[in-house]
DNA sequence: TGTCGTGATCTGTGATCACAGTTAGGTTGG
DNA sequence: CCAACCTAACTGTGATCACAGATCACGACA
């Protein structure tokens, strides 16, 4: 059966012969991104969440971050509706919507959940990652080994570039929704795992993240699953095992 | 003259010496659950999605689904933009919101992502799973056995049953926040999957499903987790094959 | 001294209104 | 008869207002 419709813009080469231009100006700009207020103020909250900016427990209110990001309360309410949904954010029956507090049962459920998910990125992404997207990824590698090497440790600048370099593995797999899947599993864990961070950068110092990077690396070089899997396996089972330690978890 | 106003249950049984009990009344009654319109709504619209009941490419209004509810337009503005965060809905730029239409790309990804999420699911449902849950997942069942084999097939039970089936092996599993994972995927691959069963229950006369459905209760029933997990995958590989054969993706 | 009631204040929720942008339908001009 | 325009209805977004419920601090009573 032959598609019944023409694909949009089907014929816009010979188009009626009007604009004889081979390449329009019009064909330039890309179509400027309309962004709602809502979509940026959930920009805004879900990078404070995955930068362990919002501590667990932290109470937000609707009226100030209206006040403090400029918008109106509407904006912020459906930002807060979508973390809500995701689990990134609760609301209390009554009260305040607050950033949730990880029981440990729950932290040790998510991080099984993110071996799972990002281990199969992880391996889907040895299979296809370009020469390109290794390039990439040693990019913020080395900007991790920076950030993390420096004395007196850069916190923020190894937990973005941490963050830079999954993601941009995560992105070699090729896979949108998984990418999202895995947003969401950062959103809940990143207020635990980095929130350490900004008092204790001591974790940066045992070098287990950065020797696990360097084994993700070679092993995407080599175009090798199960390697490159273990590798970030370890990376994630190593940063929730200090968080454990720590004991900040509830019961 | 009776006495004025006796203080509320104050004779109830010799207030004064009461909290004697071992257990008080108030011990029994549980917190009555306070839903939000907007939370609501939002199950209303969700259970819509799983059951194919809103086809993909449908358009909502968000006031004639307000007045359809009877409710004010904000509960389901709420309700959209959670769903929309899940990409259960899409709104689209300045026009309506309508249920997303998935590629034939996009379809399979969402296949690959379900494999591997329920498949773990249906791991660590045989390795936990109680005889009370596989005696759960036995009513389901024979609830969609009963409702697949009728004639004419019972389309809307089946489905039901089916989504009951599900989730009560993945509710075995013990994992909160892998389920409200596996929601998310079936919230996106409901329309698709469900969509034809409408009109056309053949599919269900195929038996594939029944036949998966019965290895799945052997392999809980021996606590055998690898026959449990390729018992689903089988599952779900049959309902995607039938759906990319009806060739009802875009491009 | 400890406990409970009470009021002011702040919370999220829901309704209503205003608005810019889009869509669809009908009409007009060729 | 067809295409282009134009108007009227409808879209989601955002702001503002109203309200029930929760919190917290202070004060009175036991």
């Amino acid at each position: 059966m032959i598609a019944p419709v023409q694909p949009l813009g089907a014929d816009l080469e010979n188009a009626s012969a009007a604009p004889e231009h081979d390449v329009s100006a019009l064909d330039e700009i890309g179509a400027l991104q309309r962004e709602t207020l809502g979509e940026r103020v959930t920009g805004e909250l879900r990078a404070l969440l995955v930068a362990g900016r919002l501590a667990p427990g932290e109470k937000l209110s609707l009226r100030r971050v209206a006040e403090a990001l400029g918008v109106s309360m509407m904006p912020v309410r459906e930002a807060v509706s979508r973390l809500a949904a995701d689990r990134a954010l609760e609301v209390l029956p009554g009260r305040a919507v607050r950033v949730p507090v990880l029981s440990l049962a729950q932290f040790r459920e998510l991080t099984r959940l993110r071996l799972v998910v990002e281990g199969f990125a992880a391996e889907e992404a040895a299979r296809r990652a370009t020469p390109d997207d290794v390039a990439r990824i040693e990019v913020f590698d080395a900007a991790f080994r920076k950030a993390a090497s420096a004395d007196p440790p850069d916190s923020a600048g190894a937990v973005s570039a941490n963050r830079d370099l999954h993601f941009a593995l995560y992105e070699a797999a090729g896979m949108p929704s998984l990418i999202e899947m895995i947003e969401r599993l950062w959103l809940k864990a990143g207020p635990i795992l980095n929130i350490d961070m900004r008092d204790e950068p001591r974790r940066l110092k045992g070098g287990s993240a950065m020797q696990a990077h360097a084994r993700l690396l070679e092993a995407l070089r080599r175009q090798d699953p199960a390697a490159a899997r273990a590798a970030l396996e370890d990376d994630i089972a190593a940063a929730a095992a200090h968080i454990e330690e720590t004991g900040q978890l509830s019961a």
